[in-house]
DNA sequence: GGGCCCGCAGGG
DNA sequence: CCCTGCGGGCCC
């Protein structure tokens, strides 16, 4: 018997599902009415797609209460895992038997050569290294390609691909700079080139009598809104069209995350933006993957490698 | 597993 | 200085 609680989540994910599929499904006609144009019919040895050059669009109608965006529940659980065999124990990164390595092989990919060395003995709170590069720039960071592994927040920071330790989204008046998915509301959908993504805010930090909020995370208490600077650095990214760097961390449940710590997953477009109202207030995104770049990988779910990260995995439900 | 502590980055 | 933020560690 579901409960109210997962009905409603059932749905919003249905919702945000349906809202990425018609984003694919636009994008795909224009991409084929542009190849249309430039290769007449029966015409075969036009060069295929010459290097494909992200070019921001003149402007785009944003619709700010866009009602198909889903809403999240009111109440969460936390500790209410929706899918517990996609989802990995929190603390666990490090401490995973190394007959996970028997799964695959592929899954861990280069990315992980880079773990075999890690210590995880390590001092705590440690500074591992110094920044050279400015995260707060929007695009690549020199010398970090696509696929780049951490164990940690923390080096992911270092790397200046996302500069804060906790907080979600980086940003300011200019756009987003950067973004993690970590799994923190469930009711997002990841289709790999495609996902939605839930703003920052309205989040009562919690801690003891003795000392009050210092917890760095809770449950949703209170609404969102557009007012808050990082949700509105997401909105400005929606209408600049400027590229926003992606990490998946291993807490998000989805086919496209890494098993254990956070990886770099490219450029991405934040294509729409909205506000629900259910419930709590929620700022809502939808971002697509800027084409062209290394295809994504499946880790979870699925075979790897089954699938280039292009296509519309119309199955897939694991969110 | 949960409870609670803590540091850091960023912005005010 | 203050506060927040989809971390990480330690203890039970």
């Amino acid at each position: 018997m579901p409960t109210d609680y997962e009905l409603r989540r059932q749905e919003n994910i249905a919702r945000n599902m349906k809202l990425l599929e018609g984003l694919m499904g636009k994008h795909k006609q224009e991409e084929e009415s542009r190849i249309k144009q430039t290769k007449p019919v029966g015409h075969n040895n036009v060069p295929k797609k010459k290097k494909r050059i992200y070019t921001p669009k003149k402007h785009v109608e944003l619709s700010s209460e866009d009602e198909i965006m889903g809403s999240r529940p009111a109440k969460r659980a936390r500790s209410e895992s929706p899918q517990p065999g996609l989802r990995r124990s929190l603390r666990q990164a490090g401490k995973i038997p190394p007959n996970h390595q028997a799964q695959s092989q592929t899954q861990l990919l280069s990315l992980v050569t880079a773990k075999a060395g890690v210590d995880h003995d390590r001092e705590p709170n440690r500074r591992s290294g110094k920044r050279v590069h400015n995260p707060k720039t929007f695009g690549h960071i020199p010398g970090i390609p696509v696929g780049t592994w951490w164990e940690s927040r923390e080096d992911c920071s270092n790397d200046a691909i996302h500069a804060p330790w906790v907080a979600g989204i980086s940003g300011s008046l200019e756009g987003a700079y950067s973004v993690a998915l970590s799994g923190g509301y469930e009711d997002d959908v990841d289709m790999g080139d495609y996902f939605t993504f839930t703003g920052s805010g309205g989040r009562a930090l919690k801690g003891t009598k003795a000392n009050p909020k210092n917890l760095r995370t809770a449950p949703q208490s209170s609404d969102q809104s557009f007012e808050n600077p990082f949700n509105k650095a997401l909105k400005i990214s929606s209408e600049t069209r400027k590229p926003v760097r992606v990490i998946r961390g291993y807490k998000l449940p989805s086919p496209y995350a890494p098993l254990e710590g956070y990886k770099y997953d490219g450029l991405y477009i934040v294509d729409k933006n909205g506000l629900n109202d259910g419930g709590f207030l929620v700022c809502k995104f939808a971002f697509r993957r800027i084409p062209g770049q290394p295809p994504l990988r499946r880790t979870s779910a699925g075979k790897p490698d089954d699938n280039n990260g292009s296509d519309v995995d119309s199955d897939m439900t694991g969110v």
